[in-house]
DNA sequence: CCACACTATTGGCAATTTGTCAATAGATAA
DNA sequence: TTATCTATTGACAAATTGCCAATAGTGTGG
């Protein structure tokens, strides 16, 4: 997917996993409460990685303000400064619901561009749709 | 999937929309040359609508910079101004693979997100998570 | 001819989103 | 005490996006 005048690994390039954050952050706070920190270790099960904690800080501050999510302070020592402990409210449980069916939609448009594609490259393998071939074709370079 | 402090239909509410755009103007383009406008119609048979048209003319600019398209004047008349034909390149075409490759991945992700989801709703049907219940829950209005 | 509507493309801007980097800060180890 | 690890917060620049206006050619009704 390269995009804009840049390959992969440019500014916003990660902005497909940025839309995976919230539904997922709110389905681990589903199976229970949990500080910022284990969210973030736990994201790499879902393909997640590499976010910086401010992106994850900031999502959950803003899932606060929605009131999707409360925190409180842990009062537990650990080695460490003092932690937030993120929970689902019940309005967070309705929205992840929500969330889930807005995956469903997703899915479904993503199965229908690629199932065209398919199609589509099928009906006419080998065929010529008006680009001029043989010229020199610069070589997609992601960086 | 209700963003921000918003519903549906904020600015930035069709991102979703708008990382389908390129991938489908290229599927689109690679049936053969097409114009804009034409484009933009064309784009509801893939759940694409409401799209403004210098959005579209954007992109198609932008992919023109990329290489992936190549544009000229369309000589032959019409109740309009002139129009720009759009053509796909090998570039292009090349790109186009790259992007459903993209989206298969996509798709994975989700399929992961949502089974995960699925699977947990299953399994503990019915529980609490430390959120507390039958405290007054806001709906959630989407505008 | 003039006002108006329709088709088609272009330009600009403000609001929002996103990535990155730095700051703060407690606890512990050397 | 200095350094290091864990944890959270703040701020800023760059990129994305939606919206609205401008331009412009053609045809239509009065």
């Amino acid at each position: 997917m390269p995009r804009g005048r840049h390959g992969w690994g440019w500014r916003g390039c990660s902005r497909r996993a940025v839309r995976f954050l919230e539904p997922t952050l709110l389905l681990l706070l589903h199976h229970g409460p949990a500080h910022g920190y284990t969210l973030l270790e736990h994201l790499r099960d879902f393909g997640l990685e590499a976010f910086d904690p401010s992106v994850i800080y900031r999502a959950l501050r803003e899932m606060e303000d929605q009131g999707w999510v409360t925190s409180t302070w842990d009062d537990t020592q650990t080695q460490g400064p003092p932690r937030r402990v993120y929970r689902l409210t019940a309005l967070g449980d309705e929205v992840l619901r929500l969330w889930a069916q807005d995956l469903e939609d997703t899915r479904r448009l993503i199965d229908h561009l690629l199932e065209r594609y398919h199609r589509h490259m099928q009906e006419d393998s080998g065929e010529h749709h008006g680009y001029p071939m043989g010229e020199d074709c610069p070589d997609i370079h992601c960086r």
